[in-house]
DNA sequence: CTGAAAGCGCTTACAG
DNA sequence: CTGAAAGCGCTTACAG
């Protein structure tokens, strides 16, 4: 169970833990080890397979190496696909990941905080519930927010998307197909990223002197399970038959959309045209194919890695608000107009 | 940035950081600590906000509240669902994760391993690479293996699903529906749960005297990239024009499997029937729907972590292999044979 | 060129 | 009933 220490390797080399130290550490030279002497100490290090205790080291430094990633969860593509380009970034400057889902629940996202504070990492990237604010603030370490921010507070770094142009972007395009009474269906969230994209509808039907009215505008319980958002929707749509298109605000309303179109056995692109927000392997697949607003992933992922190290490393406190576009996939779901 | 220690409040309550910190952990009664002292101390570390240092608290106990997870790949929906639970069950026993993608290569999955051992994790979840058996063995901490494991040695606990009768029943359900022609695309692995979904689909096809030459079983490369997948599995949908069904391997190649297929414009049931390995949203989703055998995700999930916190906990050395049946969910892709 | 010593924040065996 | 002290494995300011 008992690891080799400095102290062992001190003790093969006949120096002390002091000199073993500064070795083992690269401050070889700076503190005027002699060449003997370090490579002894290498050696003896190497053969015993030497490891130094990241937590002996962390209580002493105060650095863990650990970066916490609080994302809404684990199990969503979105979130999976960042963790993972997270991981790989991360892992490239020796920091390794602890993960959480808030499943977007104050409560737990204040717990998950709280956790990861007293196990002393580093820095943070959060995607923030409501009223989260305040919790951030008091962290006393670099936080790079994701996927959305608080408008309020000018004073953390964050990446997140375009999320007005993405659904302007969305509803445009279905206006150039054809499509002349498209609703949005989103959520009861009143997080910013939620409010652009709302945002970004109505003022694409405005513009285009489209109906922009309260029918227009569907907002579904965000707690929900998946057949309690087919059944709303299906109910939405059961009572709203002159729509022609839906956008879809969210990547898992849109695959619940699918589901609640087909089974009102209407043909989608053709009875009604579809637009999701963020891309999924569902509607690359799906027949007819989904249109969609592809949210940059990978740069994502690289992004907020790099704001982070670079916050950590350099200890400046540069406030960084990156605003990524998103890109229009144009698909089958709205290519079947027929007029 | 300093946090609140224990010699703060025992400064405070004017008592000895010890008394505190039996206080604390509980074991004033044990240590017959009064009341009153008791008390004001709780007092007192309730206004502070006082949070234990985990760092110092692991150096000396030993114990880090951490578990390695060693998955395949956070962003496949499969292991990111597991994560997902995994996290939520360790939460309910005060354990905290932190994760890793291995991408199935030795070299990063040993990389992984010496990250985790060093950072002092408490106990491991690993999907394991080829080869990966002597560093496990030497990890002299709890582990429990899922998805794989190692034929040859009986040491190891494991939460893994019936791949060969996963693949026997997926095969079996294909005969019962009419197809005649029945091959299997798998990857070129040779790890235990490809073996066994590989010798299912075998014995299925001899059960029922159906052709099980060499020509009905398709190994592709594993490192390939979607396109990669895509263009050797209808390379061999190409040579093979006789087939009447194809069971995939893993959710990955079924899902190139139907972009191949698609690409040949060739009917998923009617033309060739389907079953793939795992479900997916998109099995569900896609038209026709695709038949797949079903892993327990959330069992597999809570029944890795009761393993690993039992031997955590009891610090028992009771091997465990659990098995788990996969679910067969019949749907259109072998549905629609017209015979 | 090298080392003794202090200290990070805890826990716990020992002493009284 | 309570506390002084040692120690987990490191790093680093200080001394020589």
């Amino acid at each position: 169970m008992k690891g080799i220490s400095i102290k062992d390797i001190a003790q093969q080399a006949g120096v002390s833990p002091t000199t073993v130290s500064f070795v083992l550490n690269g401050k070889g030279k700076e503190k005027r080890i002699s060449e003997q002497v370090s490579k002894r100490i290498m050696k003896i290090a190497a053969k015993l397979k030497y490891k130094p205790n990241q937590l002996a080291r962390g209580l002493r430094t105060g650095k863990t190496k650990t970066i916490g990633l609080i994302v809404e969860d684990i199990a969503n593509s979105f979130f999976a696909n960042v963790a993972k380009v997270v991981e790989d970034e991360a892992d490239k400057y020796g920091y390794k990941v602890l993960f959480g889902s808030t499943e977007d629940n104050e409560e737990k996202a204040k717990g998950l905080l709280e956790v990861l504070r007293y196990r002393q990492v580093d820095g943070y990237i959060i995607t923030p519930t409501l009223n989260l604010d305040k919790e951030i603030a008091s962290l006393q370490k670099p936080v790079v927010l994701m996927d959305r921010y608080f408008p309020n507070v000018e004073d953390f770094n964050y990446v997140v998307v375009d999320n007005f142009q993405g659904a302007y972007t969305a509803v445009s395009h279905m206006v150039d197909q054809g499509y002349k009474k498209i609703a949005i269906i989103t959520t009861s969230s009143t997080q910013i990223q939620m409010q652009l994209r709302l945002d970004g509808f109505v003022q694409a039907l405005k513009e285009h002197d489209l109906p922009a009215g309260k029918n227009m505008i569907k907002r579904l319980a965000f707690d929900l399970d998946r057949p309690g958002f087919i059944q709303e929707i299906t109910k939405y749509l059961q009572h709203n038959t002159d729509l022609d298109a839906i956008f879809f605000a969210t990547n898992y309303l849109g695959i619940c959309g699918i589901e609640s179109i087909r089974g009102l056995k209407l043909q989608i692109g053709k009875d009604l045209g579809m637009v999701s927000f963020d891309d999924h392997d569902i509607f690359r697949l799906h027949s007819p194919s989904i249109t969609c607003v592809a949210q940059p992933v990978e740069e994502i992922g690289r992004r907020l890695i790099q704001l982070l190290i670079e916050e950590l490393d350099n200890n400046s406190v540069t406030r960084a608000h990156v605003v990524l576009p998103l890109e229009l996939r144009k698909r089958e779901s709205t290519m079947m107009r027929m007029k």
